[in-house]
Formats: structure tokens, sequence, C-alpha cells
DNA sequence: ATGGGTGCAAAGGATTTGCAACATT
DNA sequence: AATGTTGCAAATCCTTTGCACCCAT
């Protein structure tokens, strides 16, 4: 518990972001939780711990966080947004049926990076999505 | 213009949906304009020419068109979804100054969708994008 | 006291839904 | 007749905005 305590306060320093209470807050359940939450998941959850937490500080705080490469936005889920506490390039696979977002692990996550052409586009982020019916749900089907 | 209309007829037929005059009036446009747009730009322009074409109907046809293969459905834009004509797997660059959307050439596409072990998902779709700043708006940035 | 951070309530806006009218086989 | 399609208006709900308060420097 103490690590994630660390890392969050690492990770906040490192992207020149000030360590206030909420954002520590955040950042320490996106880290303990890799489970792709929506911002009404951490509000949620949050809120338990900290009634007084409002939604809107959290749409700031995770925004923020993704503006300075402290978090991913995912946007893979049309009907809404998502984060992820792993800053590191990754695939994701969205289920259609269930609305779970799973981590893919890619041979080489860097030949995504360069396997494209990018011209004088200044790329900051990256995300490579995969749609369709998970494994449990294709099984359920049956 | 007659090969588009062509074009469009076909691509309905071969994705098993029945060709509607509206279903036609979308897809000729999506496969006219390779510019990602979104629901209200398409509505938008189609309604000059048919004003009883209405938002639901090209909400529902593109919805439709994404489910059966017949076009994309983009989720780069954080704020609204956006369709592209093109089906076959291409990458796409997100501006977050200007808001477009580029097309990005990858240099062997089909490795992609090999390249990650989806396990027991059965994937329907795959996007590749990045985000950052278009070379253009780099440039007027300075 | 000054600037950044937070919270509340309200506004905004994209998307969906329910349902009636309509077309097509 | 039956089924699939369309259109309108209303509802939904995610997200942003404006503004006041508060804390830390």
């Amino acid at each position: 518990m103490a690590a994630i305590e660390r890392e969050a306060y690492a990770r906040l320093e490192r992207c020149g972001l000030r360590p206030s209470p909420q954002r520590l807050l955040i950042m320490e359940y996106l880290i303990g939780h890799l489970t792709h939450p929506t911002v009404e998941d951490i509000h949620k959850k949050l809120c338990q711990k900290v009634p007084t937490l409002s939604r809107t500080t959290v749409y700031n705080t995770l925004r923020l966080f993704a503006e300075n490469g402290a978090a991913q936005m995912l946007t893979i889920d049309e009907h809404r947004v998502c984060y992820d506490g792993i800053v590191e390039p990754h695939a994701h696979f969205y289920c259609k049926k269930c609305g779970k977002i799973f981590d893919i692990l890619i041979s080489d996550a860097n030949l995504l990076r360069v396997s494209a052409d990018l011209g004088g586009n200044k790329a900051t982020e990256m995300q490579l999505y995969y749609r369709g019916v998970c494994a449990k749900c294709v099984e359920s089907e049956q």
C-alpha cells in the first residue's frame, strides 16, 4: 500500500504536477486499479473515502494527468472516456457485450511507434485497440 | 459520380444491408468524402439535398454501417464519434489543436492484426491512432 | 495577497429512446 | 398483413463551464 502511495507521489512529481491530496488520491486509485475505470467509477469509489471529492475535480484531474503523460486517456468506449494508470504503450480489447476493456500484449509495442510515417505531425499519445466480443462472452453466447 | 453510387450500392449489398434511399445517400457521402465526418457533418450536408433526413436516421444508419463492416467508427475525438468510409485497416492521427483527423500510412497494416495475441477474444474492428499536434498547427505555433 | 486548486450548481451538447407514420415485400 | 425503416420530439447522461471559496506560498 505504501508502495502505491510512493509511486503516485513520484509520478506526479515526475510529470511536474503538484501533489495535492485529491491528485494523490486519484493517482493512487489509478495505479492500484488497472481496470480502466471511468470517471464515474473513480468518483464513486473515492467518494466513499472522501465524500467531499467533487466530480469536477475528478474530471479535471484525470484530464490533467493525460495531458501531462501521467495517465492514458482511452476513448475506446464510444459512450464514455476511461483512464489507464499504465503509461507505457500497449493495446486494448473492448468487449461490446460486457463493456469491459482488457489489456492486450503486443509482441513489440515499440514497433508500432516507428511503423507509421507521421510526417511532420508531433504525436504525444498512441492507442491501438480492438473491438469485438471477449472470450467469456463468446462462451456464454452458446 | 455514378461510380460512387455504384460503389455505395455494392457496399450495402455486400454487407447484407437493404439499400434504402437514406442508406445509399449516407454511404455515398461517406465514400465521396474521406474526411472522417461526424454525424453532424453528414446530417448538415445531406439535409441540403434531402431536407427531411432526420438526425436519428443518420445516427442509426452509421451505427448500422459500423456494426456490419460497411464503415469504420472512429472514437479518437473524445467529444464526438466520426466515421470513415474506408474499411481497410489503417491508422489515424488526431490533432488536438485543429481537431482534424488525418490518415496515416502504415507500412504493413496486416502486421498489426497478427502482432497481438488476442487469446479467445473475437475482434471485429481494429483501430490504431496517434494524438498530438499536426504539422500545420506545429508551424503556426511559432 | 496572489495564484493555483477545489467544489457546487447549472449549462451544454452529443447520443439514445419511444413511438407514430410510412414504405416495401 | 407483416416486417423493416424513418422521423420527430423528448429524454438521457456524459462532460464542461462559470464562479465562489480556500489553501498554500
